[in-house]
DNA sequence: GAGGTTGACCTAACGCTGTTAGGTGTACGC
DNA sequence: GCGTACACCTAACAGCGTTAGGTCAACCTC
């Protein structure tokens, strides 16, 4: 058996980290102090550091987790589809991923949080999910870099506008399909 | 003539914007404090209330001398070429906009600092640089409202891809015309 | 079961932040 | 030349992330 010691660390661990997403939620992503983590799970600050390094840690922790869920979604995506389906699913898929949750979105994408950049553990989660997205654009016929440059530029802009000028409405969510459209007549039109 | 007290006045605003401008240009738009500004102008933190009610005021400054840089940018955008040069330019003068000042871009369009929020006054510009886009898409025949969404969501996300994922390169920038034919083909296919 | 160790948590404190209060001297408008 | 208004100062506050050092209970060993 695994010590309970390490199990009930892991579990405290795993509290800061819930009430730290709750603060960034309820009060943005870099609007939460350690004090007030602290005191969401009964502990006064310094107690945190027994858990994590600093608070940049329980940002890479967050970070981490966010990459994950992320890439739990891409391997979601149904393979047996119609390209243009699939694409346009993991599009709407993605820009509500990050509508659910803004700040997480800010994290993984914006570089919103001053001093931080993710581990080199953290970041590779984040490649991975690249990764996945290649591959998935790869079924739909779409392989060349610049596409796949072009694809996140499209699908990142979408979400940046939903969430930072229209958070609870959906206007650009609704383009998504349209844009998708888009950007696949330009792409396999000219399949080079 | 004006008090001379009051061009003073205004000169050590100047001065004090500057100084705030230089300083998020080397450590982040965030990375800077007022006793770190009042130094640069030779003063300490507690004089620059003289100037600003608050950090914000600043940072609101900043988003309106940000956004009237836009502007002018956009009225300088030449208006007898051919539909398709037009928007090319312009959207890689955005770009450009963009990446030459990754803090001003992250003050004008991602929502990166904390509590800020551009005043009424201040968000009137950028609403203004807005209006000049309308115009300048109506010129290549674009004119919906949805299409003017897709078009800043392209644009901002090739900008944004840009400046956090390849600060130094050009790996977005050189998708800026491929990106605007792309965009026409389907806006001008569909005209309606 | 007693003893020693380890780890969970605490208080106190450091240097930093934005901001306010209150004081001093000087440059200006009359 | 005088009185005022302004430019600037120091001191201080509460809050921040973080470190040092201490206390107490839970566990492992005998």
């Amino acid at each position: 058996m695994t010590d309970r010691r390490a199990r009930r660390h892991e579990a405290t661990r795993r509290e800061i980290l819930d009430a730290a997403w709750r603060l960034a939620r309820e009060r943005g992503l870099t609007g939460w102090s350690l004090r007030e983590v602290a005191a969401e799970v009964g502990m006064r600050a310094p107690s945190l550091y027994g858990y994590f390094r600093s608070k940049e840690a329980i940002y890479d922790a967050m970070f981490a987790e966010g990459s994950a869920q992320l890439l739990a979604l891409a391997d979601a995506v149904p393979r047996e589809a119609d390209p243009v389906d699939l694409l346009r699913a993991a599009a709407r898929e993605f820009v509500d991923f990050c509508v659910a949750d803004p700040p997480r979105y800010q994290l993984l994408f914006l570089r919103v949080v001053p001093g931080f950049a993710p581990s080199p553990a953290s970041y590779a989660l984040a490649e991975e999910v690249l990764e996945r997205l290649r591959a998935i654009l790869a079924l739909a016929g779409v392989t060349s870099e610049r596409a796949v440059d072009l694809w996140t530029a499209l699908v990142t802009g979408l979400a940046t506008q939903q969430v930072s000028n229209d958070p609870d409405g959906t206007r650009w969510s609704d383009l998504v399909d349209h844009a998708v459209d888009m950007f696949l007549a330009s792409e396999l039109a000219t399949p080079r």
